[in-house]
DNA sequence: CGGGGCAACTTATCACTGCTAAGCCCTTAT
DNA sequence: ATAAGGGCTTAGCAGTGATAAGTTGCCCCG
């Protein structure tokens, strides 16, 4: 019944959601998927490794959304804001991502392609690395904590965490400008005018 | 022989950096303490209280360390590289920080006292919480990524992480520099004409 | 057409985990 | 002297991730 890999790992999710990741145990999972326990073990080595498809998997949702209006600073915002929506929408989700070993090898991996955009933008490669790694520890860090004590939802409403997070980034990335933005010399321009009255 | 919890808690980081937090069972922490496993649990409800003091004990570790010299920015960089310092000495401390829950409660009790070199550079005490947290939440993002794969160890010099992470910082200081800085003003001022140099 | 082979699954079982219940001992206070 | 209680022990439970060995059903190839 549980046909393949991405199919068990949707069920995974959906059960996370109910149990979170203290009680998403094996044999639960296998039971939604209407399996017996150790069947799993036929798709993944071991627990850790499940885990950790569901995290390149949540990570994966987030990466697809995000589009390129050719302004770096809108496209770093959009990234991390996209970014935490996905991770909010999974319990736990970022302590299972951060439990995840491959998240630097991947990040490193998929870094030609995610961090097109600051690299048109004149970017040197090792300056846009750094910025969307600041940018993704951040998030997850930030995350992390908003997650973890239930009690937050209660007392202070979304809206007030929702804008601490955008005070953040925007600090963030105007942080961002000031150190690698002033060596940015953009490629493809019609306008290296703009460029320089941004930098103010 | 296991005295106190403060005892317990030291031995229990001692052990944590030989056998990592997975490794970190009861029994093997009460064979350490020349105890029987079930006797832990006179000074501890479960084990996620034994983490959680473990988790502030980390932190109350770096806590103290760090000197105000009347510049905000010296002072929030050797808060964030101290901050860092302290979760490596310890195996997997990122993570038992994160999963620790009281994380936020606390650092809103202690934020009067931690925020006091901010505050006295003119912040508002809103704005001071939010650039703490920032470099907080960045930490321990960062931090978690680095602990995680042990790989990267290996790969790049140790080094070259400790740039990569002060040049994050440095741009973080930056960004809170332009979006919280130009609205702090001064108290004990002797040379309001630096603060608004350093604006420039 | 028939049988090898393999993938997906089951059953049985393991070592180990966090944790509880009940009782023992030694110190201290009355 | 005795009651009380903190700090420990022994015994044991339910639940965990994981392995080994066997069963089933399907597809491919001779």
């Amino acid at each position: 019944m549980a046909y393949n890999v991405e199919r068990i790992a949707k069920v995974a999710l959906e059960l996370l959601n109910h149990v979170g990741l203290d009680g998403l145990t094996t044999r639960r999972l296998a039971d939604k998927l209407g399996v017996q326990g150790p069947a799993l073990y036929h798709h993944f080595k071991n627990k850790a490794e499940l885990l950790g498809v569901l995290a390149t998997e949540i990570l994966r949702e987030s990466l697809g959304m995000i589009v390129d209006h050719g302004d770096w600073k809108r496209w770093l915002l959009d990234h991390a804001v996209t970014n935490r929506l996905t991770l909010l929408r999974y319990r736990d989700s970022a302590r299972i991502v951060a439990a995840s070993a491959p998240t630097y090898a991947m990040r490193r991996k998929i870094m030609p392609t995610v961090a097109k955009p600051l690299l048109d933008a004149g970017f040197k490669r090792n300056d846009a690395f750094e910025a969307i790694s600041l940018v993704a520890a951040f998030t997850l860090g930030y995350v992390i904590e908003e997650q973890n004590d239930v009690m937050r939802r209660y007392i202070s409403s979304v809206i007030d965490v929702d804008r601490g997070f955008l005070h953040c980034i925007e600090a963030l990335i105007a942080g961002i400008e000031v150190k690698y933005g002033a060596r940015a010399k953009p490629r493809r321009v019609a306008l290296r005018v703009v460029a320089g009255r941004e930098r103010r």
